[in-house]
DNA sequence: CGCGACGTTGATTTGCCTCAACGATTGTGG
DNA sequence: CCACAATCGTTGAGGCAAATCAACGTCGCG
């Protein structure tokens, strides 16, 4: 089982304690373009992806997307300020393939950690790691101009750029369509 | 003591239980201008400021330095990629002010987590919310112009701004200490 | 087949940087 | 306690990366 693996790569498990943690999750099928989370909504869930991809994104003072994160496999997504205070999000999450994916409220996830002692430690590990990752992310941000974050990304991540629409992308990495499109074309000089 | 009421925000924690925790750490004093950490080193340590400011910045290949963090007391600084893999950092960390840190390597902050169920859930706590804090800076860049941003950073936290050379807040910001100067003193008009 | 979503191209504009020069302030040695 | 240098902040001229705006081509889908 997929779920199983992924949390075997950050803690020991067994599927006597596999059975106990399971049931603090609902699996939920998501079609393409629907959306999980809502602007403006309390934020009540933490999603997994089993399948798929999502993105996260705000509407900015102009009216236009931002997208700022995307989750594939394996990853976790949620408005992380709006699910610890249990508060209302400024985001949406929305499916950009059809997806499958687990998810678990604030007070079940709080209640697994203290239940399951090896949940805490799975948490913390990938809490760890994605902060990390963040870290690496904005340093980026003060390494490389746009141009070069994109050159650096597709050359990272070759598959995910194939994989998901050149707008949606261009938000992600910071810039307009326009000019992703001009910096990919620009190549043949 | 300061430590100890750190910790009473995330966790409780008794007297017995301190006095196992705190030979995991070792106290430090550090002079302004002095660096804890420097590029092409191994990154051993995790700093928590008990009293002052650090800075963590790295060389850009123009030579100039870009200061991507600040941690004043009651924050935790590394090279959270490096320090994970026990890896050589591209950072420095120095001191902005006069300060009093307490430092753990690696094996000792994975050993005490093991061996204390209690600092597994301070640690994931304190993962936690700088995974959120670190995505809500995100979301300012694709929400702020630098002028807007910079405003902003001064309307939240007015009492930093004034702790901080300016060219060094500049850095933090992303931008130039001219562009810095002009937008500070464009308020009058 | 026609419409809407997506990608491209080019002209123009702008936010912010670069570079250079100049005050102000601080600290340091004589 | 004063000169002098170094560090820091300011100002202005000029330039560039990237955005904006508008128009058009293309593809997939109902």
């Amino acid at each position: 089982m997929k779920f199983k693996n992924h949390l075997e790569k950050f803690i020991d498990v067994n599927d006597e304690q596999l059975a106990f943690i399971l049931p603090y999750f609902k699996r939920l099928e998501v079609p393409k373009k629907q959306n999980l989370m809502e602007a403006g909504q309390r934020c009540h869930s933490h999603y997994f992806v089993l399948e798929g991809c999502l993105r996260k994104f705000f509407i900015d003072d102009k009216g236009v997307e931002q997208t700022t994160e995307f989750a594939i496999e394996n990853w976790w997504m949620t408005d992380h300020r709006a699910f610890e205070n249990e508060e209302s999000t400024d985001f949406y999450i929305q499916a950009v393939e059809n997806s499958v994916v687990l998810t678990i409220s604030y007070s079940s996830q709080e209640q697994l950690m203290v239940e399951m002692p090896i949940m805490e430690r799975y948490f913390r590990k990938v809490y760890q790691r994605a902060f990390a990752a963040l870290q690496m992310k904005i340093k980026y941000n003060f390494t490389y101009s746009k141009e070069e974050y994109f050159h650096h990304f597709n050359a990272h991540y070759p598959a995910f750029v194939q994989r998901v629409p050149q707008y949606l992308l261009a938000s992600f990495l910071g810039l307009t369509p326009e000019y992703l499109s001009e910096i990919r074309n620009k190549k043949r000089s």
